[in-house]
RNA sequence: GGCGCGGUACCCAAGUGGUAAGGGAGAGGUCUGCAAAACCUUUAUGCGUCGGUUCGAUUCCGACCCGCGCCU
């Protein structure tokens, strides 16, 4: 039977989850729910988790750090990489960790699939093997796109059919699962996933108009590379290489490309101003789908979006009473 | 004023006497270990304007308008 009136329920503690799209404001929103709740912030983007990547990656500046602590952020070595599963681990442990300090334990995620990771889980499968990846994605250039689509029919026809045939990641992966694990990933996921246990998962959610938040992008974007977006790609270049995963992401890629001489220093802030309007889109279209969200239709560093949220907080932190 | 070239979607752009490629943007979507990644869907009863020829014109002809270049 549930639990009576009067019951004494012993609540999980909270967790907060600040998403939404880029230069939303979600670092400034982060910052005043830490400040008023004794929080502790966890990064949840792939990139800010890289060091050294700096100027393009809105990171929290040092003053912002001192505020209040701070985890998850320049723990990955710009040669290595991290994965999903890996985030959602190390994720975990910094949350138990920040639990057992009694602080309130403040998420703000930028990267859809990463916060999923650590919230829902991932499916029992194996990680990813870069031999095999690389003879796949050989084999797809030389045998043509459809090869990978025909071998993964073969393997497990139920994945096939959901994954697209020009989805070379996708088909990849799915592959890597099943030649791994001997199993079909269709069957794997079956099994369900290993979602976060031990927390009451609070979702917040901001929505700013899109043409404001358009703009915002682009001026900052541009600020990048006046502060000195291409002179940090030019002396990373130089120390890693052009391989480094990083240099894909936003802003690097365009600096990259004008160090390059493809593009003008002018093209290249346009360009990067541009895949930083299709990333925040495709981030909002990630973000619907989460569950229970509380939206806020602004920039987290506007105050009243501010009093709302730490309102919202407050009245699910008191103890629901019925 | 004359000559030449051009005017096709929000932008770039192909094209044909038989009913408008492609790319980008915008919008929507997918996402179970590279995700700031990758992929999918969608957008002109309309081709500067007005006439003419034709069964049929965006395509051919004429006039006009606009832009660019050159000449005087």
């Amino acid at each position: 039977m549930g639990s009576a009136p009067g019951d004494i329920v012993t609540q999980e503690p909270m967790l907060v989850v600040i998403l939404g799209p880029t230069a939303s404001g979600k670092t400034a929103l982060s910052l005043a729910l830490a400040q008023k709740f004794n929080g502790e912030i966890v990064n949840c983007d792939s990139v800010a988790m890289v060091r050294e990547f700096n100027v393009g990656t809105a990171k929290p500046t040092d003053a912002e750090r001192e505020r209040v602590p701070h985890h998850l952020f320049d723990v990955v070595d710009p040669t290595q990489y991290i994965t999903a599963g890996e985030y959602a681990r190390q994720a975990r442990l910094v949350l138990w960790e920040i639990d057992s300090r009694d602080h309130l334990p403040i998420v703000v995620g930028g990267t859809g699939l990463y916060l999923r990771a650590l919230t829902e889980g991932l499916f029992p499968g194996p990680q990813r093997s870069e031999e095999l990846r690389q003879r796949l994605r050989q084999s797809a250039t030389t045998r043509g796109p459809d090869h990978l689509h025909r071998v993964l029919q073969r393997l497990d026809p139920a994945s096939a059919k959901k994954v697209h045939a020009n989805d070379i990641p996708k088909l990849i992966r799915a592959i890597e699962v099943c030649l791994a694990s001997r199993q079909k990933m269709s069957e794997l996921w079956q099994r369900g996933r290993d979602p976060l246990r031990g927390f009451r998962v609070v979702r917040l959610g901001l929505d700013p108009d899109r043409a404001a938040l358009y703009d915002r992008i682009n001026k900052r974007a541009r600020r990048m590379f006046e502060a000195g977006l291409i002179e940090e790609t030019h002396t990373l270049l130089a120390k890693y290489g052009p391989t480094t995963r990083a240099f894909a992401s936003l802003g690097y890629k365009q600096a990259a490309q004008h160090l390059r001489g493809e593009l003008t220093r002018e093209q290249a802030i346009l360009a990067a101003q541009q895949a930083h309007r299709n990333y925040a889109k495709r981030q909002m279209t990630w973000f619907r789908r989460e569950p229970e969200v509380t939206w806020f239709n602004g920039f987290g560093d506007n105050e009243q979006i501010q009093r709302q949220a730490i309102a919202r907080v407050e009245a699910l932190a008191a103890p629901a009473s019925k």
